[in-house]
Formats: C-alpha cells, sequence, structure tokens
RNA sequence: GCUGCAGUAGCUCAGUGGUAGAGCACACCCUUGGUAAGGGUGAGGUCGAGAGUUCAAUCCUCUCCUGCAGCACCA
C-alpha cells in the first residue's frame, strides 16, 4: 500500500498508509485527541473524520474548541437529528433539505398539517433524547442508482430531486444517525451525543418554497439556533430580547414619533417628535452635501408614462409603480401618470435643460426626493420597508475619467456622515459585471477599474461579488454595523451609462462635439425613513443630544417654581434649544419617570432651592446621579451639545 | 404575493352564541411632594370591514383589509 505525507500545524511531517481517515491520524497521536476530535480540515477543506485521505495534504484535527468548524458541524447534526425526531413523531412527513444558517439551522419538511407550537416542544424532547442516546454517525458512498431506488422506496420526492442535481462524477453520501439515515455532503459529528442539548433552540415553523422558487411546493420551516454551550445560546437570547426592546416600531409609538395605520399601508404618519428628528437629520445632510459640492433640486411627484416609457421604468418596473390615471377635461382618453419610483429620469430632466458643457462636469444634482414604490404586502415593516419614502439621491453627471475621483469623494463624504451618526464601521462591496449586459469589456474595465481605485486609494477593505452588477453598471454597496452587530445595506454607488443615452443627456466636450455624460447614482442613507428606524434601534431610542426630538424637559417639583421653569425653558429655547417645560401637578418621581422612559436626554428638576440660587439640578438619561448647574452655565453647555457634529 | 398566526378602549391584553372587562394612559378633585409610578372619582368600545348561518353573532362560516413571523420580492 502506498504512503503519504500528512503535515501538521506545527510544521511536523508523519507518513501514513493512503486511506487514513483524520479519525485514525488523530488515534495515533493521543487517545484523548481522538476522543475529543470531531473533523479535520484537510488542505483547508472541511473533513469527516470518516473520510479516507489519499494524497499529501496540509492536516489538522478540530475539536470543540475551533469556533468555525465545531459551530458547522454542531448546526448541521442539529439538522439532522431535528428531522430524524420529526420523523419519528410523524413517520409520514417528507423530509427535504437542512442546511446551517448563520446561528443555526433549518429543514425544510413537506406535511400537510401545520406544525404548531406544542409540535416545536415535542420535537425538541425527541431530540434531546437522540442525543442522550449518544449514537454513532456514520457514513458510506452510495451509487446514484442505489442511491435514487432507496429513495424511490421511502417515497421521499424531494430526496430524489436533490440526487438529481448531484453532478456527475460528485460523491453521493448517505450518513447515519443511529438508524436514521439522511442524504447529506457532510462533514459530521462523531455521534450524538457530541451535541451539546442544552444549547439549541427551536425558533419558529414558517413557510418556505422549495428551492425558493414561487412555482414549487411550499414547504414548512422549522428553525433552530444552536451554539457550543449554553451560555453563547443565553447570549444569543438575549441579544434577541435586546433587539425586541429596541424595536424601532415600539419605540416609534412610546416616544410618539410616528405612525402607520391602515388606510395608507406603508406610508409615514410622522408626529412632531419624530418629524423633528427628521428634519434635524435632514438639514445635516444638506448641510454635508453641499459643502461636498452637491447642488438641490426638486423634481415632479407625478409624472406622465411617456418619460417612464423613455426610461425604461414602464417596461421594467411597472408593477411596482403607483399608477394615477386623470381624467381631463375634454381629452378622449384618460391620461396615466405614474409616481415616481425613483428620482433619476427627472434628474435627467434637469441636466438636459440648456447645453452643458465639459467644463459644467461633474456636475452633481441632490434631491430629497419623494418616492413611492408599490411593494408586495408581505415585504413591508415599519420604517424599514415602505411604500413612501425619500431619498438623500443624487446624480452625479461626469465624463469617464471623472469616475474615480467622484468615487472616491463619495465614499469620504458617506464615512465621515456615519462616524458623525454613530457608525464607526461599514463594509464595501463591488458588484461587478453581469453574464447579460451592454457595454464593451473595455468599458467595463475601466469602469470597474475605477471603483476599485477609489477604494484602494482611501485604502478601505472591499468585497467583490462577481457578476451582481447591474446590466448597464458596476456598483458600490455600503453595510453599516450598528451597535448590536446587524448590518444595513444604506449607502449605494451605482456607474450608469445607459439611462443618459436613453433619455438623451448630452455635453460639448473640449473637441466641441457631443457626448454622453455617465451619470453616477448615490445615496448615503438610503432612505429617510429606513435610517431613522436603523437609528432608533442603535440607540433604543437614546437619541444622541443633537438628533433627540426633546432634548430638555424642564420639570417643577413644587407650583411656586413655575415661573422660573418658564423662564428656563425660555433661556434654553433662545439658544435653539428644544425644551419643554412640565408643570403638572405630579410629584418629580412621577415626572421623572415618564420622560426617563420618552428618552428625553436631560431632565432640569427645579424647586424652591434652584429659584432662589437660579439654578437647576440636571439628571441625564440613563444616571441616578444628578448635578446642580447656574441657569447660564447650563444654557452654554446644553447649547455646545446641541451642536450638530459637522459644525463643532 | 405565499404559508401560518393575529385584529376587542389611546397602549398592553383578558373574555363570552344573549351587544363587554383589567392595568396603564386620559379628564376632574384632593394632595405641593426633591429625582423611575401619591390618593380618589369619572369618561371612554359599531369587539378591523362586508356577507352568511342563527330567534340572537364580538364569538361560528366565507370573502376582503391590515398587522406579525418567515419565505419570495427589492429592475
Amino acid at each position: 500500500m502506498s504512503q503519504i505525507s500528512l503535515t501538521f500545524p506545527d510544521g511536523s511531517i508523519r507518513r501514513y498508509d493512503a486511506g487514513v481517515t483524520p479519525a485514525e491520524v488523530a488515534a495515533s497521536i493521543a487517545p484523548s485527541l481522538a476522543k475529543a476530535a470531531i473533523s479535520a480540515r484537510v488542505d483547508g477543506a472541511h473533513w469527516d473524520l470518516a473520510w479516507p485521505i489519499e494524497a499529501d495534504a496540509a492536516i489538522s484535527i478540530n475539536t470543540m474548541k475551533d469556533d468555525a468548524a465545531a459551530l458547522e458541524l454542531i448546526r448541521h447534526d442539529f439538522a439532522h437529528v431535528m428531522a430524524r425526531a420529526v420523523q419519528e413523531l410523524w413517520p409520514d412527513v417528507k423530509v427535504t433539505i437542512g442546511p446551517v444558517t448563520e446561528k443555526g439551522w433549518f429543514y425544510d419538511f413537506d406535511r400537510a398539517e401545520a406544525f404548531t407550537p406544542e409540535d416545536l416542544g415535542a420535537i425538541e424532547k425527541r431530540m434531546r433524547e437522540i442525543i442522550s442516546a449518544r449514537e454513532p454517525v456514520r457514513t458510506e458512498i452510495w451509487s446514484r442508482d442505489r442511491a435514487l431506488a432507496y429513495y424511490e422506496q421511502r417515497r421521499e420526492p424531494f430526496k430524489i430531486e436533490l440526487i438529481d442535481r448531484i453532478p456527475e462524477g460528485a460523491p453521493i453520501r448517505m450518513y447515519w444517525h443511529g438508524d436514521w439515515q439522511d442524504l447529506c455532503r457532510g462533514p459530521h459529528l462523531q455521534h450524538t451525543g457530541q451535541l451539546p442539548a442544552d444549547a439549541f433552540k427551536l425558533m419558529g415553523v414558517s413557510g418556505a418554497y422549495w428551492f425558493g422558487d414561487v412555482n414549487r411546493p411550499q414547504l414548512q420551516r422549522i428553525q433552530g439556533v444552536a451554539f457550543r454551550n449554553r451560555d453563547d445560546l443565553k447570549a444569543h437570547l438575549t441579544m434577541l430580547e435586546e433587539a425586541a426592546k429596541r424595536d424601532h416600531r415600539k419605540l416609534g409609538r412610546e416616544m410618539e414619533l410616528f405612525h402607520l395605520q391602515e388606510e395608507a399601508p406603508g406610508m409615514v404618519f410622522w408626529h412632531p417628535n419624530g418629524w423633528t428628528v427628521y428634519r434635524t437629520l435632514e438639514d445635516y445632510m444638506r448641510r454635508r452635501q453641499r459643502s461636498a459640492g452637491y447642488r438641490e433640486i426638486r423634481t415632479p411627484q407625478v409624472v406622465d408614462r411617456v418619460l417612464w416609457e423613455k426610461s425604461g421604468h414602464w417596461e421594467a418596473y411597472r408593477e411596482n409603480m403607483f399608477i394615477v390615471e386623470v381624467d381631463e377635461e375634454g381629452a378622449k382618453e384618460k391620461r396615466i401618470n405614474a409616481l415616481k419610483p425613483m428620482n433619476c429620469p427627472c434628474h435627467v430632466q434637469v441636466y438636459n435643460q440648456g447645453l452643458k458643457s465639459y467644463r459644467d462636469l461633474p456636475l452633481r444634482l441632490a434631491e430629497f426626493g419623494s418616492c413611492h414604490r408599490y411593494e408586495s404586502s408581505g415585504s413591508m415593516h415599519g420604517l424599514m420597508r415602505v411604500r413612501g419614502f425619500t431619498q438623500d439621491d443624487a446624480h452625479i453627471f461626469c465624463t469617464e475619467d471623472q469616475i474615480e475621483s467622484e468615487c472616491a469623494g463619495f465614499i469620504e463624504l458617506l464615512s465621515s456622515v456615519y462616524r458623525d451618526l454613530g457608525f464607526e464601521r461599514f463594509d464595501i462591496k463591488l458588484s461587478t459585471r453581469p453574464e447579460v449586459r451592454i457595454g464593451t469589456d473595455e468599458q467595463w474595465d475601466k469602469v470597474e477599474g475605477a471603483l476599485k481605485g477609489a477604494i484602494e486609494k482611501l485604502g478601505l477593505p472591499y468585497e467583490i461579488n462577481e457578476g451582481d452588477g447591474a446590466f448597464y453598471g458596476p456598483k458600490l454597496d455600503f453595510k453599516l454595523t450598528d451597535a448590536i452587530g446587524r448590518e444595513w445595506q444604506c449607502g449605494t454607488f451605482q456607474v450608469d451609462p445607459n439611462l443618459p443615452d436613453r433619455l438623451g443627456a448630452e455635453f460639448v466636450g473640449e473637441d466641441g462635439g457631443k457626448h454622453r455624460p455617465y451619470m453616477l447614482h448615490r445615496a448615503v442613507l438610503g432612505s429617510f425613513e429606513r435610517f431613522l428606524g436603523i437609528l432608533i434601534e442603535n440607540y433604543a431610542g437614546k437619541l444622541p443630544f443633537w438628533l433627540a426630538p426633546r432634548q430638555v424637559v424642564v420639570a417643577s417639583i413644587v407650583s411656586d417654581a413655575d415661573g422660573y421653569v418658564a423662564e428656563v425653558v425660555a433661556a434654553l429655547r433662545a439658544r435653539g434649544l428644544r425644551a419643554e417645560a412640565d408643570t403638572r401637578n405630579e410629584k418629580i418621581n412621577y415626572k421623572v419617570r415618564e420622560h426617563s422612559v420618552g428618552k428625553v436626554p436631560v431632565i432640569l428638576a427645579i424647586g424652591m432651592k434652584e429659584v432662589e440660587e437660579r439654578s437647576v439640578s440636571l439628571r441625564r438619561l440613563g444616571e441616578t446621579r444628578t448635578e446642580s448647574l447656574g441657569l447660564d452655565a447650563v444654557v452654554a453647555q446644553l447649547s455646545a451639545e446641541a451642536t450638530p457634529p459637522d459644525l463643532r
């Protein structure tokens, strides 16, 4: 038998018979390692302990201490254990697929009746029994015919389809968890006893299409989360509770920011508090864009279909547009308009007014553009996905040579805005040319190169999403990370030579001839509605002082102080602070509680002592400590704090 | 849009085949209290909309609307 050399992480090399398994390798090192082993990494691939190694390779043995490997195996094995539990409880249920997800796994089942929450409890119980049986996990490679015959006989149509999708030559692996069997590419743990029985939880049932295809059968997806130990599970559940507490829909009500109602699904009714935050953010963005060289414009919301036909939206996007029919006096036909779903065609109209010279470029036209899109009913979610929204939109008209510097300028603006708003971290994704596209390869090379060049010159890391660009040009997506680690895609930067072409935008070049400009679509926040939702959740409602809708409440302790309270409020307001008096007939405890719940950053309590000293007792949100300050001092201090970050 | 669940007072929710209840919020009164809920009294509901079954529907059935979770969608 031939021999192979395996290289270990410490650089040492050992020789084994070809076909040795990682389990045997581990045993050759130490019995304790053999017991603790869960999988191996062979030349970078995640390797089952039972799979033979046939050639020289670099190897490392994974144990439960290896985060990534352990979590993957645990979650994968949980998927199988759950499927087994389900089939043991309901033998007629058909199994499909059960992949690992970010925090756990899911498994899709075909079953006539819906799973109930009680069923989940029963499944969890059965899973624990399976785990405590500590049954070995076995693997075998089967021939295609044998696998197909097996599933024919078991009447598992979905598995048959899966086998048909396995490419010729790839191994068809069967795994046994005890005497329950599933088709799976592996790898898996050694036995079910290696699963942490106290570190998983079934999270719910939902519908899911077979292969994500609306036209295929809808299955029932049971989702679970799993971690290496109970503490990690607990931390995860705590994070979910934390996220629920931060839910902007709940905080929006509690803080009286906005509401939604069924007569206008997906459209926001902003209340005074919410609108204050909105305008503060909008004013900030207006200043930032103005100083970054943008000119602000405003374009119509109701536009004739003729323009949408020219721009291509009528053909490609019509089902997402709100259509407005108008009976014009004397007209034979109804005139058909649409609420704009995007601002770009209108911006080209502004560009097209008057002949443009190359000297006018780059021309940056910005609009806080109010858009409407008919989003499908199931996709709407509070402020995060709405039908009526406002983008911090802008289009830069420029030459090909200007793309790189415009891109760099945009990224600098975006990163500075995100930092000002409290987001330190964001990731960039570059989507490159798709299969179906317009333009020459040379153009794509140049434009993709410009985007890469801009990012690299700024020294920022980025990922490439091969083939995910629009048919007309590449794009950048910017994802920020919030305070509890969730990612939100907000910013975008898209290169578009297509729309200027369709709508006939041009400029006179140095050569005196007419040329097409490029159009760069870009947004920093995305939509104000959604971004405000993200801000609310990021700060759990405790917005930074400059953004807080009510910055200061001046609360009287005794009614004899009411006159001075009014004076304090007036002094604060004179400096532009958003201050309110609370002179209601309530105890100070009551007022402090109410305004704390309402997330007011600063409460100034006023009793007779303060009246006599012309001072205030200052208490900040989240603290129990109070501070006594003179009136002039507090006004000066708070107005400094209220200055937006770009004006400091 | 699909699957499942839900819709009762401003909010959170209980409840019943014979037209409804709690806590908080709200109004009024008492109380002037020093940093997270003082006390009392009171007002407040076409029980999401429409149709059907029934002597009788908030409750049962159907359709629709809206919301929630997930899926699909986000050119």
